[in-house]
DNA sequence: AGTTAGCTGTTACAAATTTCACAGCGTTAA
DNA sequence: TTAACGCTGTGAAATTTGTAACAGCTAACT
């Protein structure tokens, strides 16, 4: 099975939404709500839920239920998504309280920091250790992905330094594309060049708005 | 001049990338040494930079400074960006460090939070208003784009509250799709969305190893 | 001045992604 | 039981996005 980035993004978009239908009492859904929740078309909704291999009913559509099921086994995400987090700043702190250790499928298992002064202490529920116990730390907690919240240039030295200890996924805030060996799957997020295409986009639909007068 | 939502990604981050050659005293720079640090191709690179205007020189590449002034022209961000954040939780205060007023050319005008607590302060630099002042502040402030760290359930009223005072862009961090006019562009990042894309994918590249075995 | 090497700009091609369209099916109602 | 409706699953078309290839040019060298 392969499937794109772009569908599997859907599908994590999709399990959301069923997760609010379901805790709504809702038991059947049809593609076309599922596609006007996630601002997409029927079509690409029954499209995409095809890699899954769930069938829907033709009168009931999707049984709510089930498919979150489905989808549940299709991420195989039943014993959570545990991750590390590298970088204790602002930016990491955040995603510390926005994934706390509470009801959450999410257990950032550690952060690292390679500042003495923030290492050593517990960050919204996380210990947070000194950058050096990495390599052992990393030992003890099997399969994990990666969150980095540090500076641009520490980002590629890290990263290099995670895939030497088998991390297969990484999630990267730093506004840099690293470079990381092909068995391993890189996320950026760059909120800067995020907010420079709303400007973009703002502009441009302002001035489109002002030649149509 | 239409440009897709990819291309203007890429060329920010290529202004990105010329702004750290510029400071390095790099004067010319090829297409393949943009490719390389934008994890693209040369091709992709050129292609990109025609929607631009600017021509390089086939011998000596593209001038770092007159390109970079090119996409700044491109961008129109002579006056740099200008923006207002809604939802002062622990992300938007951490964006707001990110984006703390100093030679940043991102200005974030004001932040809002409905909490009364958390009003009337000011936080990293930026001062914090109750969220019923959003329309009088909005008219003083003039073209801004909006960035949305609130939650979920909140994110779609206040969406057409903005669009309403005539905010043309919404970086929307909200785990939902925002129903807002055609003349409105919403980038949305999802990180919960982008960890769970992060996961599948490292899942699969460890299973794919262990097959290869 | 003429030649050469190698990069750019751009067109043509290929791949990926989305949309269309419709056969087939399951439920409902008569 | 049968008929009808309307949704699903999916092959095929359309669109979007990325890649390849090459003519043309410019600096450097002879």
């Amino acid at each position: 099975m392969n499937a794109s980035d772009k569908v599997i993004g859907r599908l994590s978009h999709y399990r959301l939404l069923l997760s609010k239908l379901e805790s709504q009492g809702k038991t059947f859904v049809f593609s076309r709500e599922l596609a006007i929740m996630a601002d997409g078309t029927s079509a690409q909704v029954r499209r995409d839920l095809m890699v899954t291999g769930y069938e829907g009913n033709p009168k009931q559509g999707y049984n709510v239920s089930d498919l979150l099921d489905e989808l549940n086994k299709f991420f195989n995400f039943s014993r959570g998504v545990n991750a590390v987090l590298i970088g204790t700043g602002s930016l990491g702190r955040a995603l510390l309280s926005y994934f706390m250790p509470k009801k959450s499928r999410y257990n950032i298992m550690a952060a690292f920091d390679s500042e003495l002064s923030k290492t050593g202490r517990i960050i919204a529920g996380t210990r947070c250790c000194h950058i050096n116990e990495l390599e052992f730390e990393l030992k003890s907690l099997g399969s994990v992905v990666a969150i980095l919240t540090l500076p641009a240039e520490a980002a590629q030295t890290m990263a290099t330094r995670l895939t030497n200890c088998g991390i297969k996924g990484i999630l990267n805030f730093a506004p840099v594309r690293l470079r990381v060996p092909d068995d391993v799957y890189v996320e950026n997020i760059d909120v800067t060049m995020s907010l420079e295409k709303v400007a973009f986009f703002a502009n441009q639909k302002s001035e489109d708005r002002e030649k149509e007068v």
